[in-house]
DNA sequence: CCCTTCACGTACCAGCGGTATGTGAAGTAC
DNA sequence: GTACTTCACATACCGCTGGTACGTGAAGGG
């Protein structure tokens, strides 16, 4: 019927596919396996032949996670010339990207749980985090940024846009509101010259 | 041997603190309930008479810990009589508290993942996130920072300590220069009249 | 054609959160 | 004092979960 390597990645991509779905709507603690594994049409055997518990599917689904976020942010940073506009361009995107619910629970609710919070900010750091630090290495090279350490300011807006994006899932009439305060907020770290408003 | 409501206290005061204990340490689904009425000298028929669920117990665990939070950096904040040394005193304040693993694993990892996100706003609403909302209400009202409405900004720096302790617990080297970023960030934010330097 | 490998399926288990019920001391009315 | 009620637990038990040991049949290699 098929090639091994051939089922072997059909039946993984199931598994992942359909963990992600059950993960993002009931999250990770409400949802046991035996569900994935009927959604996915296969059994437990398969699931612990491809991961080694639990928590690796879980991880599996965040790293596909990230990567679409950090996609999705890279994109729209890279659609843009001027420095400063792609920076806010991204964390914009970012905000648009994690207001999602799905992407929130997995991403931002269960993943420092189920994982730790060490594992959590390393795959953090392999997806979007990471274009943003590049992004204000860049801006402080530049000079439209005080020179600083960039390790800190990275943690310091990360966390200000994953609290964001959690409050407007529940509030989304303050989307407008929100955006004007993110960028008011990068606009009063930007120093050297500015352009005319 | 005592009174009915003495007693009461005493053995919920013991789940509550052998449960804030091994919470702390292992995580919330790491530590079995057998576990903890062992370590309380009870059995989970006690547990069961005073809360309903494992969960309920985690939530009057993190209440306690919120309270004790919102009570240091409201105690740091009002010793200060400028209003804006009083607010920047009690971010670092709530930085230094939330740097404690202990407090970090209950209040910032576990706490949304148990509770959900809703739950848990609502709590950290209860603690040390309103304190940080009237704060930034006065100093509107005082023309320190410019008029806008308080909510987005307060999400928007409460993510940011809370993802910057969770960061310092790891390195916790960094202190200083997260404090200063910190610092930076909230000086940016300031408007009207500046004092001298 | 045979032997090996591998991608699962099957059967099972310890331990978990949760519950129904028993029990004895603390409180209460007379 | 005594009979009755309330309450703060203890005991015994259950369904279900994540995890494991082992069986199986088709795919791949010589």
């Amino acid at each position: 019927m098929a090639t091994r390597a051939e089922q072997r990645e059909r039946t993984r991509r199931a598994l992942v596919r359909e963990g992600r779905r059950l993960f993002a709507t009931r999250g990770y603690a409400a949802v046991g396996l035996s569900e994935i594994v009927r959604a996915a049409g296969v059994t437990k055997g398969a699931l612990y032949h491809h991961f080694e518990s639990k928590a690796e599917l879980f991880g599996a689904v965040l790293a596909e996670v990230q990567r679409e976020v950090a996609g999705t942010v890279a994109a729209t940073a890279d659609a843009r010339t001027d420095p400063w506009d792609s920076f806010t361009a991204g964390c914009q995107a970012f905000l648009t990207a994690t207001t999602d619910p799905d992407i929130q629970r997995i991403m931002l609710i269960d993943g420092p749980a189920v994982l730790g919070w060490t594992e959590w900010r390393a795959m953090d750091e392999a997806g979007s985090a990471r274009h943003l630090a590049e992004a204000l290495a860049e801006l402080i090279e530049a000079g439209l940024l005080a020179r600083q350490p960039v390790a800190p300011l990275t943690h310091l807006l990360s966390g200000a846009m994953n609290e964001a994006a959690l409050w407007l899932a529940s509030s989304p009439e303050s989307l407008d509101d929100t955006r004007a305060a993110l960028t008011r907020m990068l606009d009063a770290l930007r120093s050297g010259p500015q352009p005319a408003p």
